[in-house]
DNA sequence: ATCCATGCAAAGCCTTTGCACCCGA
DNA sequence: TCGGGTGCAAAGGCTTTGCATGGAT
C-alpha cells in the first residue's frame, strides 16, 4: 500500500464515487458502488472504481471493511464506529453503540507490537434474514 | 452453508488437517495448511484442504476468521477469544484479553436483528514489521 | 508540460465446483 | 452397500494491473 505519488488529484470520477458513497448508510461493495456511479458517469469503468476507492480509503476519506469473505464494502464515514454484519445476505449496518476506550492499553501482553486501532463487529441476522429463516 | 448431508466421516484426511491446525498457533491459511499436511500426505488436493475446512468450521472444531481480504486464515482454537492482525504481513496473533461481557445486551436498538456473536480485533504492526519498517 | 488518472481488457489470487472413482461406517 | 469424500482440473468471483490515451495542476 506505499504509494510513490507526491500528489492525489481531483478528478470527476474520484468526486462523484466520493458524492455517491456519503448518500448512502448501506456500505455497499464495489460493485454497488460502480452502478451507483454509472447513472451519472456512464462511461465510468470498474477498474477506475477500485483504484479510487482504495486511494479515498488510503486518505482516510473512507473506510474499507474487510471482514466477511472476499467481498470488500466501503462505509463513507471514516469516523470510527462499530458494525453489525448478516452472515446471511452479507449486508453490513451502523450500530450506536460508545466506543470503547482504553482498550488498547490492556493490550500489556502484546508487547513489541505497534496498535493502531481495533475493530469491533456483531455478527447477527438482519430483520430480513431472520424473518425469511422463520419462514422456511 | 445448508448441509443436506446427514452425517460426517472422520477420513485420514480430515483428521490430518484438524491435527495439524491443532499444533499450531499461527492461523493459517488454506495454502499454508496445505503445505503442512502435504508433508505427511503428500497426494493430497488443495480443494480437499478447502472443503475440509469449511466442513471442520461448520462442525465448529475451528474457527474461519474472515477480515483481512480475500486470504481466510484458520484458528484450530475454536474457543472465544480476539486477535491483532498485522496490516503490514497480514499475520494473526492471539491476544489474552477478557472476553467482553454483556455487549450484546447494549445493543437495544439493534431490533429485529438476532444477535449470534462478536469479534474483536486489534489492528497493529507486529513486532517484526515494526521493526523493518523503522529501518527504511 | 508533467505525471497522475482513466478506460479497457487481460491477468491474478483465492476459492469453489463438476465429475468419476474411492472408501468409511 | 451406500452415500459422503477424494483428486484433479476447470470454472468462478472479486480485485488488481499493463498499456496507451486523457486530463488536472
Amino acid at each position: 500500500l506505499q504509494t510513490t505519488k507526491t500528489q492525489f488529484r481531483m478528478t470527476r470520477q474520484r468526486e462523484v464515487i466520493l458524492e455517491e458513497l456519503r448518500k448512502v448508510c448501506t456500505h455497499p461493495s464495489a460493485d454497488e458502488i460502480y452502478a451507483m456511479v454509472r447513472q451519472r458517469m456512464p462511461r465510468i469503468s470498474l477498474g477506475t472504481v477500485y483504484r479510487n476507492l482504495e486511494i479515498l480509503s488510503e486518505l482516510g476519506e473512507i473506510r474499507k471493511l474487510e471482514s466477511g469473505g472476499c467481498l470488500k464494502r466501503f462505509d463513507g464515514n471514516a469516523t470510527s464506529h462499530y458494525h453489525i454484519r448478516c452472515v446471511e445476505c452479507g449486508r453490513v449496518f451502523d450500530i450506536h453503540l460508545q466506543p470503547l476506550e482504553g482498550l488498547e492499553k490492556q493490550l500489556d501482553q502484546a508487547q513489541g507490537f505497534v496498535i493502531l486501532g481495533h475493530s469491533l463487529e456483531f455478527q447477527a441476522l438482519c430483520p430480513d434474514c431472520a424473518q425469511s429463516t422463520k419462514l422456511n
